[in-house]
DNA sequence: CGATTGCCGACTGTCGACAGTTTTACCAAG
DNA sequence: CTTGGTAAAACTGTCGACAGTCGGCAATCG
């Protein structure tokens, strides 16, 4: 349970409670604020949080669909806890997400898209030489969000942004080490020079490393946490 | 392994308003009792299903996850309007779940998947034989379903999942035709050969075939009923 | 002493109600 | 006939409350 006086952002005010809700535990739980497992209470969060327990529910549901938070009928809902395997299934899906969606940018890349994923290359490498270790990882996301966005498959966008609150909670939950920031800016021009060759091949093979070695970082920070496969921590 | 169901009926379970509201709410949609783009009114249909507004909301905001419901601040829920372009990227995306499912599935082909798949194409050839279109949709969505199920990652099945619902609404809505019953077998067929050869470039063909096909047919039915790409019936 | 049963507290699922906002209906002016 | 504005109606967002249910604890029984 949180503790009571720990209140890591401002009371809410403004309408559309459910978004700020759902903001407010999405950070809490990525900020470890809630620990893996643990079970929250409506009550609580809506004594807490100065509003009741309608925008709560819902936010939770919310939370629930983006795969942070699971419900058990009758008993509420808990922080989801990830163990090995679906950490390896995260990236596997994010994978396959990112391989379609480079193999298709490949197929139209324009110069806007040029521009804009250079550019934000720049501002990732930028993020990568500061301390934020939290910017860091959102300017990177949002490097593979803009390569799905000029893939032109609205769809397809939205199942990697589904995928992506999952992937910050494994990012930034379970990763100790950092990666250096020439190696962060070599990995992503590396992506830009497979799309500028046109080939599929290319950047099929320019994806697959990236993400191999982005997967690598965060099961290397499993494998200090926990021994077992199974250390599911989700209360019966 | 766990069965691949998707959920198994309760015994006595009459309670989970929010669930049957959903379940309901997804087969008028789907049937068509509500058209596309129209506004769905909370107090009209806490009235008519005689719940009040609450689950109906939290139903409203699960059925928005899963693409069916679209919601607009302080004017309500709508239902889902797919344009040409939007059924064009739900089918791009299922492309990208099933290749990557298959080539999954080609590496750790075992027996019981191999015995389950047949099974299932079995069962879905007999189904589309009858006359009941629903069902024939049902099976073969839980053959692709089977197929996901048996590639071993969890979470990837449950992005197909999401998915299915919206291809559903695209097959049910916009389906004019039927393929026929020997058509739908060879088919299926092919993809278990695929399976069989153990042949990764085979199984991609085959999957790429597979969902072409079932592509051709929705969108075959999308240009009888509009010609312009942009007749998303939705309002401002 | 261990297992079972009944009770108690806490919590979720659901409900009806209120306030603010959006939509619609209506009327008047051009 | 169209257009603009105003007021009523309807609706959503939110709230507090009540009842049924679940888990834990203690008293009871074997």
């Amino acid at each position: 349970m949180a503790s009571p006086t720990a209140a890591p952002r401002a009371f809410i005010q403004q309408q559309n409670l459910v978004e700020q809700v759902a903001d407010y535990l999405t950070q809490a739980i990525i900020q470890q604020h809630f620990l893996p497992g643990e079970r929250l209470s409506e009550v609580q969060l809506s004594r807490d949080l100065g509003v009741s327990r309608a925008p709560v529910r819902e936010a939770a549901r919310l939370l629930e669909s983006r795969g942070l938070l699971i419900s058990k009928p009758r008993r509420g809902f808990f922080v989801r806890a990830l163990n090995a395997v679906e950490l390896e299934d995260v990236f596997d899906l994010r994978l396959c997400l990112e391989r379609h969606g480079i193999e298709r940018l490949a197929e139209r890349y324009t110069a806007d898209a040029q521009r804009a994923l250079k550019q934000q290359v720049e501002v990732l490498c930028e993020a990568a030489a500061g301390n934020d270790g939290t910017r860091r990882i959102e300017e990177d996301l949002q490097f593979h969000r803009l390569m799905l966005h000029y893939a032109g498959n609205e769809r397809l966008l939205r199942a990697f942004d589904d995928l992506s609150h999952e992937l910050r909670l494994c990012i930034t939950l379970i990763t100790k080490t950092h990666e250096a920031p020439d190696t962060i800016a070599t990995s992503h021009f590396k992506l830009l020079d497979a799309l500028d060759s046109g080939n599929p091949a290319a950047c099929r093979e320019a994806i697959d490393y990236h993400i191999g070695v982005a997967r690598d970082f965060v099961v290397k920070g499993v494998g200090e946490t926990g021994d077992s496969d199974d250390e599911d921590v989700l209360p019966r």
